[in-house]
DNA sequence: CTGAAAGCGCTTACAG
DNA sequence: CTGAAAGCGCTTACAG
């Protein structure tokens, strides 16, 4: 912060390099497009001034910001950080800024966070939550592609990338049955996504004749720190179920260290399942039984889908299954 | 996604309001400036139009993007997680949009995220990490207010909202002696700060006459997965440490485990130390002692600079000692 | 390969 | 309290 003299600006360097200021934008947007000396001139002209570009001024006139928001609910153990890091790098890669909104937090207003990312022009929204009505229609006014992560649903507004939260749900069930466990115990985030997932175990659980299931609820998110409760639930049950099904790894961790503390071995007394595949669910002890989505191959798509879009092309699909991958640990 | 039509503009809502261009533009930026019948037919008119106010031409042409960047290392067990949660949530409540930079991923080049931060005129650039001589010059040539959080540099680039990582480090070793440890294990982590509280240990510990300490030293961040190498390492030393001091919660919440997996009772046989006061520290079993910080205070801070950046003002100073706590729990 | 010029959609002194 | 008009700093057909 010091502004000495003003910013330079696209006419500075044009001056300087003594071409219009047409070529120079040019050169800046497309290098090749430019002889070769000219470039030269220009090249050490920007360097010379301390050219930067305004991106304001360049994304009202291009209609383009080269800018996506993100939106997502939270950042402390939350499941999609993995995700966020390698859509962040990807962006930055091609050369998009991206925007951060918190749905979650204690002021959280996706409505706002919306209005404020299509206010900026927003080439594309990624969100991972529910959109209701007045949003879903705010963006379909837009030309900004809406782009929701990790679920499947039934109308995605543009483009969907995310996996069956029933079959998952399912799956979790059939490898339990197959295990041998008979009392599960079920921990639900009070979500749309997590009560798929519950009813597609239940579902399935019965067609498999499994025991008796045991459940609790919990706030949203599946975060370590309601443990220490939903341990103390169970505890109070008359029957110790044999495991615990949690929404998330985090949860899951705060489970096994909860069940160990008190004397419990994990799994031998009480099996533990956690969701999502976050780091450390490979580095807990015991390591922790979860399901994997690959979130790399989601911010892959979600890139290609905005690099498309971006190029005038239309959707080619509404909705990417990129499918999940049930790993066995040792804690289940 | 649709676009039917065109997206409406200032002049339409004037028109439709009966009133010009300039009147809409004050009720949006200051309502009680217009009159109320006045105020009442332009609120109508952006109803029915479904007006989003363009922020890239608003930004243009009043020089004030209403936006700042915050520049952290990464997000998967990022000890600035809880800090940058009220940040995202303050800066909401006022208005301004975050964008975020990711500088210490596999792609993250900060010198490029502050350019682009710069390119678009961003208010101020929050962040936490090193910044290079050429950063600091493209910054000082800007107009932008460069915030240093979590962190006391000598000399700040505009302004520094931290506490002493070297007294952090003398605090640590008084308390760890006057609970009778003699044999600590510190594990370093590759980065500024570290080695800053490092140095404030080691000098405080020998001026106490403590006794032996080993050391280790592992990558930038200090996170969870490091946590078995690094317990393995101590494994391997001739005499067991009584305890050891980590660079984050992340970080000894895994010795913990470790330590718990291989028979060791904490903080009886071992003892740790954390870092940071993350979430999980108070909900680890045992519970873990560790350094707090009031990342609430940091985020006000950082919004009243920005604030009084954006009205014109002066900064009232370079540095805000923000301090620390040192919290002692069960783990040591 | 390059230039002149219009236009993107706002804000803000300047007048009244 | 409100309007007319210039200007913010770029991009992009249109010509050449």
């Amino acid at each position: 912060m010091a502004s000495q003299g003003k910013t330079p600006t696209l006419d500075d360097v044009a001056l300087r390099a003594g071409v219009s200021a047409a070529t120079v934008s040019r050169f800046i947007n497309n290098p090749r497009i430019v002889a070769v000396p000219t470039a030269e001139r220009i090249r050490s002209a920007i360097a010379a001034t301390g050219y930067i570009p305004n991106a304001l001024a360049g994304g009202l006139a291009s209609s383009k910001s080269r800018m996506v928001a993100v939106l997502i609910p939270h950042l402390v153990d939350s499941m999609f950080n993995d995700t966020m890091e390698r859509m962040c790098d990807e962006l930055a890669a091609a050369g998009i800024n991206v925007m951060l909104g918190l749905t979650g937090v204690a002021g959280g207003n996706t409505e706002e966070l919306v209005r404020s990312a299509l206010g900026r022009r927003v080439d594309a929204i990624i969100s991972t939550g529910p959109l209701d009505d007045r949003i879903v229609d705010l963006v379909r006014r837009s030309a900004a592609l809406m782009i929701q992560i990790w679920e499947l649903p039934e109308d995605p507004v543009d483009l969907a990338i995310g996996f069956s939260h029933r079959d998952a749900g399912r799956d979790i069930a059939r490898f339990l049955q197959s295990r041998g466990y008979r009392r599960p115990h079920l921990i639900t985030a009070d979500g749309v996504r997590a009560r798929i997932r519950r009813e597609g175990f239940l579902h399935e659980w019965k067609a498999l004749n499994g025991g008796e299931v045991t459940e609790a609820t919990i706030d949203i998110p599946s975060r370590y720190s309601h443990a220490r409760n939903a341990f103390a639930e169970i505890r109070r049950l008359p029957e110790r179920p044999d495991v615990v099904v949690c929404g998330s790894d985090y949860l899951a961790q705060g489970i096994i260290i909860e069940a160990q503390s008190s004397g419990l071995r994990v799994p031998d007394d009480l099996a533990v399942m956690g969701f999502g595949n976050s780091a450390l669910a490979g580095d807990m002890r015991p390591t922790i039984t979860t399901v994997d989505v690959d979130g790399a191959r989601v911010a892959r798509e979600a890139i290609a889908a905005i690099r498309d879009h971006s190029a005038g092309k239309p959707l080619s699909t509404h909705a990417i299954d990129v499918g999940f991958r049930l790993i066995a640990r040792e804690s289940a």
